[in-house]
DNA sequence: TCTATATACGATAATATTAGTCGTATTTAT
DNA sequence: ATAAATACGACTAATATTATCGTATATAGA
């Protein structure tokens, strides 16, 4: 419960491994995968997925790989999870619909209020102030 | 990610239920599964557990049910959780520790501050704050 | 004391989610 | 050309969650 994924843990992993480098010099994604002992090809999708959104850069052909494009400071964590998974949320409810209570549902305004709190938490970390 | 399982839900909508009662009346689990449309065993099981950990009271036999025991405002959302699915955190780092990357890891410090926001932030709300 | 109704609980089945792999296409430095 | 890198959809495997089953125990009430 409350876990994250392994998406955002060799996402975090590898931007740790980027921050190491001097800057503007790209690793590719075998270099962190081995050098963590971690799946290529999992790995792969995740830094693809963090380029698509512009958190890293890609480059592509041999003597190609990846680097921070972005500032850090300013990704806040609950960007940085939404754009890797999705909606961040502690229940479908308000995502999909097809709840079956209806009506009989009487923890909408519980759910409700731990997700804001959720939220609003992971609003104010950024993403360098955790992998710094 | 990061979602709520069924068992703390139905924890939630038995707790709100149960505060709709004239106080010590008891409420059997058939009357909540059914008000609500979610399985009566499951249901059982987690009641068992709320029971079990003083959160609610258990009174056996015909005309037996349950009723809430404590007091709401001394437990906070962290012990309420941890009191029903075990230690709340973000990855198994902390609680098994037979991880593969052993030296390679570099994210510990980030899990950590990520998880020290999480617990500190589930201190300070209570069950009552959520379930009013 | 018998019966019906409730909680208690371990074991197992069904389902959903997450993790990981495979195959192939594309880009590009050498 | 070719080798090494990213890009990406489809698929499989592993794991976790959700739900059910069967049975035991407690007890109010006839």
């Amino acid at each position: 419960m409350l876990k994250l994924t392994r998406k955002v843990e060799y996402a975090l992993i590898a931007l740790r491994h980027m921050q190491t480098m001097r800057p503007g010099k790209l690793t590719s994604a075998k270099e962190i995968a081995l050098s963590h002992g971690i799946p290529l090809q999992l790995l792969a999708k995740t830094l693809q997925k963090m380029a698509k959104e512009n958190i890293i850069e890609a480059v592509q052909g041999p003597s190609g790989g990846y680097r921070i494009a972005s500032n850090l400071d300013q990704i806040s964590l609950k960007d940085f999870f939404e754009k890797l998974e999705g909606p961040l949320g502690m229940m479908d409810c308000y995502f999909d619909s097809d709840c079956i209570q209806l009506g009989a549902c009487n923890i909408r305004t519980p759910i409700q209020r731990i997700n804001d709190n959720m939220r609003n938490m992971f609003s104010k970390m950024s993403l360098r102030e955790v992998t710094q």
